[in-house]
DNA sequence: AATCGGTTTGACCGATCGGTGAAGATGCGC
DNA sequence: GCGCATCTTCACCGATCGGTCAAACCGATT
């Protein structure tokens, strides 16, 4: 096993930043090679001889990105401590992470609801993170249903990304930049608040349970 | 302004239900006209008879979507009765809608995250159900910071589309089915969970606050 | 100067893309 | 029967797609 191309050539490693760029603006099928050897500043014919078709190119994207996220949380899931610090800096870990790689929102909630072709690469970075999830949450939450905690790690998941996905389109309906440090800062604040208020409710549940059975009602379509 | 093709035709129906369902499972620039005509059943020149062209059609798609993902929610906003019950009704409304139409997540997901082709449209369509939450948390939280109706606006958007896209991905790593009725029940328990959890948290920290303040560790890259 | 391995280029390929225009079908009032 | 408008097909277009290949370039070695 070699070292991939960009370890091994500056020039690959422009064309994987331009292919990385271009990646999160129009998606795989909206991104040609051209574009990338354009962007890259080379030739296109040299964007085949490091990396050697479109998908392999792209797959090197991604792969980095799936690595590397979970690479900036398994250092928070393996610390110690009360549960509740525990948590607080896995929050933390995961949103340093999507601040120091703002296109890995927008690249992975394109993979997820796109095709299936990245779901079982995705699946594979994802797996210790709900595994840690689920080790960490039964001290205070049911091994199943409403309150698993499949349910609360999809949960925070989704509170997590959702905010920089829907950043680019609520920001002009708030008049100020969902992106700049300061609202940044304030949305962290949220997450933290949504976890000590999460941990809470599960606590209090176990003293006296209100979670009611929630039929809803059945769709008449 | 006429009525759109497919109320005129029932080919321009199937028409626009093919490219539908291509949409969703390979994005926009994914899907080709002929691949849309060749799933109806038609001549690839009469896919451009009646849509003018594949942004036409595919912006057709969407419309109907957007349109009825706000038609979906409207009756619920303008209920009345206690905040709380307020806030479980339209919970409720959304989880139908998107249980009836299970392609809305992927869709809406890969419009967010990708380009900003059609952002304008999915804010106008936000546009009343972020006014309704400003007015209806108005009760409960303050009006900036952490605590914000636009974070729990946000936040609430995460928990309940987050299930949807990423039941496709951690299905096979959880045993069952996520799109199952028994499991989109579940889940919908716990979004009413949640959302009693959250106007509890905001009630108590009236009371006594809590919410501390978060630096969060500055990035060290 | 010759040569050699790694790098970069330009020209080219077949396939597919979105889109067009003219010629058939088809149904209907007359 | 004939006209007429709507619907549907067929054949075709230029542009762009991912990918290939031989030739040129280049610094280091001898």
């Amino acid at each position: 096993m070699r070292a991939p191309p960009e370890e091994r050539s500056a020039t690959a490693a422009r064309i994987l930043e331009a292919a990385d760029e271009l990646l999160a603006d129009v998606g795989y099928e909206g991104v040609s090679m051209r574009d990338v050897a354009e962007r890259a500043g080379v030739n296109k014919a040299l964007v085949f001889y490091y990396f050697n078709s479109k998908v392999e190119l792209f797959d090197r994207v991604l792969e980095r990105y799936y690595a590397a996220h979970l690479a900036a949380l398994s250092g928070a899931i393996e610390g110690t401590g009360p549960l509740r610090e525990r948590l607080h800096r896995v929050v933390d870990a995961y949103l340093d992470f999507i601040e120091e790689n703002r296109r890995y929102p927008r690249l992975i909630q394109q993979q997820v609801a796109g095709g299936d072709t990245h779901h079982e690469l995705i699946r594979r970075n994802l797996a210790p993170l709900m595994g840690w999830a689920e080790r960490t949450f039964s001290e205070v939450a049911p091994l199943t249903g409403p309150l698993a905690a499949r349910h609360i790690f999809v949960t925070f998941s989704g509170i997590v990304i959702n905010y920089y996905t829907y950043a680019a389109v609520l920001g002009p309906l708030w008049g100020d930049d969902p992106a700049s440090p300061p609202s940044l800062a304030e949305r962290r604040a949220h997450v933290h608040w949504m976890a000590d208020t999460v941990l809470d409710g599960l606590e209090s549940e176990s003293v006296a349970p209100r979670l009611r059975s929630y039929p809803g009602p059945a769709p008449t379509a």
